[in-house]
DNA sequence: CGTTTGTTTGACGTTACTCAAATCTCGTGG
DNA sequence: CCACGAGATTTGAGTAACGTCAAACAAACG
C-alpha cells in the first residue's frame, strides 16, 4: 500500500505538523483522499459553488479565504477569514456564509468528503483534537475581530490589523515577530474587513508612514520601524482620550 | 443507580432535547455531574474567575453570557454572546476572552469537568455532534455579528439586532416569529455590542417608535408593529443610499 | 427609602464618509 | 513579452452622521 496519495504528498495539510492530515494513518489518508478534491483558486474566485453541496467540509491548505458579504445596496463586508490549516465545516452554515466564501489571495483548498471526515473524527482522537482546536481558534479570531470593529477610531483598527496579521504569519522562517512581513491584502479588502472605506485605509497607511511607524516596501512587504508606537495605537496603551465615567466616579473626582 | 443526579433533573442542559446532557446515558450523566459545578450568576457577574483554571469548559443552561472587553481607555465592547444550550470550551482561549466572560442577564451555567467532558466527546457520538454544532453555530453567529458591525449606519444595526434577537428566542411557546418578545438587554450593553454609544441607541429606539415600527412595552417587552419596514432597515432591501460603483459602471450609466 | 446606575434629551464638534479626479498596478489577451 | 485597460490606490474638498459633553429624569438595587 502506498504511504500517501500523490496529491497529498505536496499538500500543507499533510506535510505541516499540527495540520489535520498529518496525524492520519495510511489507511485514513487513502480513504479521505479518494473522495476529496484539492483545488487551486485565484484571488477573487468564489470557493465551492456547485461543489459545496457534496463537499461542505473544506481544508485550507495555503492562502487566505474570506467570508465576503455584499449588502443589497452594494457595500461589501469581509466578516472573517480563514488561513492555512483551518478546517471549515459548512454543514449548517447560513447561506450567506457559504455563498460568500472567496479567495482573498491565491489559495489551495481541499474539499473533503463529509462521510470520510466524520469517520476520521470518530476514530482518530488526534484528528478530532486538531479539528476542534481549529474551529475554536476560528471562533476566537472572529471574536477578536468583532471587538476591534466596535472600536471607534479608524487608526486603531488599522494599527491593530497590522500587528495581528504579522503574528499570524511568518516570513523567512522567523515566526510572527519579524519586523518584515508580507501583507497580501488589497486595501479594498482591508477596508471591507475593518468596516472602513478604502480612502480611509489609504490615509491611515500614509499617516503611519509619515509618523515613521511602518515602511511600505515593494511586493506588499511591510517593515515595522516603531513597534512601541504601533502597539500603543493598536492596543491603546497610550491613548489619551478620556474614559467614559460613571456619575459616581465623576462626583468623586469633582470632590477632590 | 439513580437515573440522574438531583442537580441535573432541574437543568435545561439535561431536560431540553438537543441540549448536551439530554443525550447522555445514566453512567455518563453521573460521571459528568460528579465533577461539575452548576452555578447561578446575577447580571453583571463575571463567569468563572478562579474556577476557570479547573473548569474551563462551561455549559450555558439559561440566560445570556457575553464576552466583554474593557479597552485601556475605558471604552467597553461586547464582542459576542452565548445563549442557553451553548457549550463553551475555553481551553486555549485568549486571556481576554476568558476574563471577559460575564452574565448579561441572570444566568445559570454549569462548569464541566474537562476530563469527563473529553471522555464523553470520545465515547458518545450524539454528544460529540451536539458540541460540534454548538461551536459551529457560535462561530457563525459571531461572523454575522462582524458583518453587521461593519455596516455604517446606526439605525441598520439596531433594526438588525431587534430582528435577529427575536428569532433567537421565543415567548409564550410561539417560536421566534411572535410579534411580541422580551429583550432583556440593557441599552448600554446593546451599545457595546453594536459598537455605538448608549445615546445613539436611545435615539435609534425613539426613531423606530416614532415611525411606529416597534412599540416598547413594560418589562423589556417589544412589539413589532411593522415587520416589513423593520426588515427593510435591517437587511437593506429598500435602502436608497447609493451603492459604491466601479468606474466601469459609472461610465456605462453616464453613457446612457 | 435613599443611593447608585441607567436612560433620555439637547447642543455641539469631530471623524470618517462621500464625491471627484489623477495616478498607479495588475491581470489579460494579443 | 509587451501593451492595454479595468480596477485599485491616492489625494483633496466638503459634509453628514455619530460621538461627546452636560444635565435632568427614571429605574434598579440593597
Amino acid at each position: 500500500m502506498p504511504s500517501a496519495p500523490r496529491q497529498c504528498k505536496i499538500c500543507a495539510l499533510y506535510n505541516r505538523t499540527g495540520f489535520f492530515c498529518s496525524v492520519l494513518n495510511d489507511e485514513e489518508i487513502n480513504r479521505l483522499s479518494a473522495h476529496s478534491r484539492p483545488t487551486t483558486l485565484k484571488r477573487g474566485r468564489q470557493v465551492g459553488m456547485n461543489l459545496m453541496d457534496n463537499w461542505p467540509v473544506i481544508g485550507i491548505c495555503e492562502g487566505i479565504v474570506g467570508v465576503r458579504r455584499i449588502h443589497p445596496d452594494g457595500r461589501g463586508t469581509i466578516a472573517a477569514f480563514f488561513v492555512d490549516g483551518d478546517i471549515v465545516d459548512l454543514r449548517g452554515a447560513p447561506e450567506n456564509v457559504r455563498a460568500g466564501l472567496s479567495a482573498l489571495t491565491e489559495t489551495k483548498v481541499c474539499y473533503l468528503s463529509p462521510g470520510a471526515f466524520d469517520e476520521i473524527m470518530s476514530s482518530n482522537p488526534d484528528a478530532r483534537t486538531i479539528a476542534w482546536k481549529s474551529l475554536q481558534s476560528q471562533s476566537f479570531r472572529v471574536i477578536e475581530h468583532s471587538a476591534e470593529l466596535a472600536k471607534k477610531q479608524a487608526m486603531e483598527k488599522i494599527a491593530w490589523f497590522i500587528a495581528e496579521f504579522r503574528s499570524l504569519h511568518q516570513f523567512d522562517g522567523v515566526n510572527g515577530q519579524s519586523r518584515f512581513f508580507r501583507m497580501p491584502f488589497r486595501h479594498v479588502d482591508l477596508a471591507d474587513y475593518l468596516g472602513l472605506q478604502p480612502e480611509t485605509v489609504s490615509r491611515g497607511f500614509r499617516s503611519l508612514r509619515d509618523k515613521e511607524i511602518i515602511r511600505m516596501l515593494p511586493d506588499s512587504m511591510i517593515e515595522i520601524t516603531d513597534q512601541d508606537r504601533l502597539f500603543a495605537m493598536a492596543y491603546g496603551t497610550t491613548t489619551s482620550g478620556p474614559a467614559r465615567q460613571t456619575d459616581a466616579e465623576i462626583r468623586v473626582l469633582r470632590a477632590s
